[in-house]
DNA sequence: CATTAGCGTAACCCGAAACGTTACGGATTA
DNA sequence: TAATCCGTAACGTTTCGGGTTACGCTAATG
């Protein structure tokens, strides 16, 4: 199990593809053919990273898309993890 | 974007966990401690693994969380990459 | 042959999450 | 002051994971 809680990948995405280029979340937004609303959801660690923002966001920033993917999943896993214990399984194999 | 379309994770949990040892469905949904509709689900490609059966998985069958959820990011990105021409997205950067 | 076990799946309910629109208040800037 | 930009609350829609119940099919077994 990570030790540290993962950054959400909204920071990254601020970080490394808004700021740089001074873009705003509502000319983002646009660019990304989503709301605002959504955005900024994103952005503030609100919303995780769906398939479909993954494929826009490579389109729109020229990256790719399954890495956005990647960091999303190691920000789910990392609080699954924390309910591991919780979890009533019985182990099947060795 | 990857040419074949990749196997839904649920054909490698039969492959790789259920056959192998002669688990039925029934006996692994209930070791995993979820309902046989669930598993068989999966198994059948019609629900996808969400980060809390990723942990489960990786409880009973001592394997990887995250691997688990790697294919199943693999399966859900080249599934989004096919409406990748319907998004009408712009480019923010080079 | 009749019974049982295992399986897929349809019907129905619930809750969570992504996304949209509208609208508000706060902060910053022209 | 007026115009932006932003976070976000409130509302609705859709999708999806998950549970329960129940049905029909198949294969093995008494």
């Amino acid at each position: 199990m990570r030790m540290h809680n993962p950054p959400h990948p909204g920071e990254i995405i601020k970080a490394l593809c808004l700021e740089p280029v001074g873009l705003t979340v509502t000319e983002a937004a646009e660019g990304l053919g989503v709301s605002r609303k959504t955005l900024s959801a994103i952005l503030n660690g609100r919303s995780g990273i769906s398939p479909e923002m993954a494929v826009r966001l490579s389109i729109a920033f020229n990256t790719s898309a399954e890495s956005w993917l990647s960091q999303q999943v190691q920000y789910d896993l990392w609080h699954a993890e924390q309910g591991r214990k919780a979890l009533k399984v019985i182990k099947l194999a060795a």
